[in-house]
DNA sequence: GACTGAAGCACC
DNA sequence: AAACGGTGCTTCAGTC
């Protein structure tokens, strides 16, 4: 048995390394004295459905000591890891999800399984403070947390010591989980700190939850909501290799096609703004357009947008967008599921339950399929649902401007809801502008923007902005009022709570940020209860992934109509007496054919 | 090579 | 009085 200390602001920290078969009893009887302990694995890499995926330390601690056990070397550290997660009561463990993968795939322990007794203090950080450390936030990463709430020296030198062993092993922080050598003394420290930092956050996080997020049972909630969301990773979304490679390849030959224009302008990068400006200045052409001030350069950019470069009309403003364009479609959404996807060709994305400073959840990896676009079938047609399975998606009607109308209770916008009005055009009928700019402008508002916004998005003149704007606030003055409440809440305490009893942080100065924070917020708890609800009905195995208001299914072909109309029923919920309903539209054997199925209706 | 900020673009 | 909210990914350009 090795033996390392590690000092935490003056407090020791003992890590035990057991080396041999000899040392489990030792590791066994230290488990035995405890009923909750800090949990964590180090692996080959992220891809946990990958063939050659491998667990090669499981480590388990208090605040103050701490064991890591090797189970790459051989079944019986493997079978004690195993005996000691399903004796003890409680594991803590940060993002724990990721472990729950690396559980079931590499000790065959299902989620199921060890998924009700984990506490996951990534969830416990965002229900105390959700800001990443760019909004001024303590972030939500272990070190980040660290950092925050333990010890400054200990994140720096646990964060940084990964990067120093890729160093000495000569290799990148991509490669260095698979090469490190398993009794690395600096890799076992490293190793052996994380459990142990967990479940001192654990500790410090747990008090800090808001006693209203408590009372409103948030802690379990997330957490329930968090292991639904790990098994529809786990399901992962089925690929149609042979569609992908083939868009793969069409993408590859537009993209050098206007490339080649692009060269006949001397124009080497299409991706780079410096040369797209020297090319365009030399060409004679007038750019006016800036970039938002920043450090470097405090008057802006020129821009080389897509706005600006179509309006250019420009045989190279053509060409550059259409060959970003292309190269950009075909690396983040086409190779990054192809790269992604396991023996089975199926594709696992990131869902990341609770993320954004709203709550939002985020889906990232594999399939980032917030970003998807969504004019027509391109990307979403290389998803297929399952052999014998049809696509189903089922999506909340207005989710956002119902919410608003439900908690303003601002009598206009309620009664369109309630009575089935067209709202866009109610305030396009108000102002005197077509329902388009009306739409712009109701939406407008739940993000809080005013005229100047409204002017630059409709490409109107001011005057007319400002008429829209004006003519919103008389038509809906519950609107205005609620957001003054929730913004002078915010000015007061410095947050709004959403109606989940979730505590939300807002900006000083940035007090009319309240508003969307508590629509953005409250509107994806409605998702959240959605999934729960269709886990308790059996629905979780059919869910490929959630997109904010719109959950993503692949039912069986000869059961799809009655599965699609079931869950659209358990997703509805009514908010404050007015219901938000969910709409289902089955299409073909591909995710993007729901969207020509769409089309085609109307 | 790693990291960061900015710009750009894909969405709800 | 006046305010466009929230993501993820790629690339460039500059720094360490």
């Amino acid at each position: 048995m090795k033996q390392l200390a590690y000092r935490v602001k003056g407090q020791p920290i003992s890590i035990h390394v057991v080396e041999s078969e000899r040392d489990l009893p030792a590791f066994e009887e230290f488990v035995s004295r405890h009923r909750i302990l800090g949990f964590d694995t180090e692996t080959t890499g992220l891809d946990w459905w990958a063939e050659d995926f491998r667990c090669r330390l499981a480590q388990f601690g208090t605040g103050s000591e701490a064991w890591v056990i090797p189970v790459d070397l051989g079944p019986a550290y493997a079978e004690a890891v195993r005996r000691v997660l399903r004796r003890l009561e409680w594991l803590v463990a940060h993002n724990g999800t990721y472990d729950l993968h690396v559980v079931e795939q590499t000790l065959g322990i299902p989620m199921e399984e060890l998924a009700p007794k984990m506490w996951d203090t990534r969830l416990l950080a965002h229900l105390v403070d959700p800001r990443a450390v760019k909004e001024r936030g303590p972030g939500l990463k272990l070190e980040e947390l660290t950092k925050f709430y333990i010890c400054d020296k200990t994140a720096e030198e646990v964060k940084g010591s990964m990067a120093l062993i890729a160093q000495k092993y000569k290799t990148t922080k991509e490669k260095i989980w698979k090469q490190v050598e398993l009794f690395d003394p600096d890799f076992l420290l490293y190793a052996g700190m994380d459990p142990a930092l967990a479940y001192r956050l654990f500790q410090i996080l747990y008090r800090l939850v808001p006693a209203r997020s408590k009372a409103h049972g948030l802690i379990g909630w997330e957490h329930e909501l968090a292991h639904v969301t790990a098994k529809m990773e786990r399901t992962g979304y089925l690929l149609d290799v042979e569609y992908a490679e083939a868009r793969c390849a069409e993408l590859t030959e537009e993209q050098h096609e206007w490339e080649a224009v692009a060269q006949s302008f001397e124009v080497e990068n299409p991706n780079s703004n410096q040369q797209l400006v020297e090319a365009f200045t030399r060409l004679g052409v007038k750019l006016s357009k800036r970039t938002k001030p920043s450090k470097n350069h405090p008057k802006g950019q020129l821009a080389m947008d897509d706005d600006v470069l179509s309006g250019l009309k420009h045989p190279l403003a053509d060409a550059v967008i259409k060959s970003r364009k292309a190269s950009k479609w075909r690396k983040t959404w086409f190779e990054r599921a192809l790269n992604g996807r396991d023996a089975n060709n199926r594709v696992h994305a990131s869902v990341n339950s609770l993320q954004a400073r709203t709550s939002r959840m985020s889906i990232s990896g594999s399939i980032p399929a917030q970003t998807f676009p969504s004019g027509d079938g391109y990307v979403r047609h290389m998803f297929l649902a399952d052999e014998g399975h049809v696509s189903c998606s089922i999506d909340f009607g207005n989710m956002e401007l119902r919410y608003l109308a439900a908690f303003s209770r601002d009598p206009t916008m309620l009664d369109a809801f309630l009575n089935g009005r067209d709202l866009h055009q109610i305030t396009a009928d108000a102002a005197g502008v077509p329902r388009k700019i009306g739409k712009m402008a109701n939406f407008l508002t739940v993000y809080g923007g005013g005229w100047a916004a409204l002017m630059e998005q409709a490409h109107i003149d001011e005057e007319t902005a400002r008429k829209v704007i004006d003519a919103f606030a008389a038509t809906y003055p519950g609107v205005g009022a609620f957001g003054r409440r929730l913004a002078d809440e915010a000015r007061k305490t410095g947050f709004v709570y959403t109606a989940t009893g979730r505590r939300l942080p807002v900006d000083p100065g940035k007090w009319f940020r309240a508003l969307n924070y508590f629509i953005q917020g409250g509107s994806r708890d409605v998702t959240a209860r959605a999934i729960l609800e269709l886990d308790k009905a059996g629905y979780t195995p059919y869910v490929r992934l959630p997109i904010h208001d719109e959950l993503v299914f692949s039912f069986p072909k000869k059961d799809a109509v009655e599965m699609a109309r079931e869950a659209a029923r358990i997703m509805e919920f009514p908010v404050q007496g007015l219901l938000i309903p969910a709409d289902a539209e089955i299409g073909g054997r591909s995710w993007g054919s729901v969207l020509e199925m769409e089309k085609s209706k109307h």
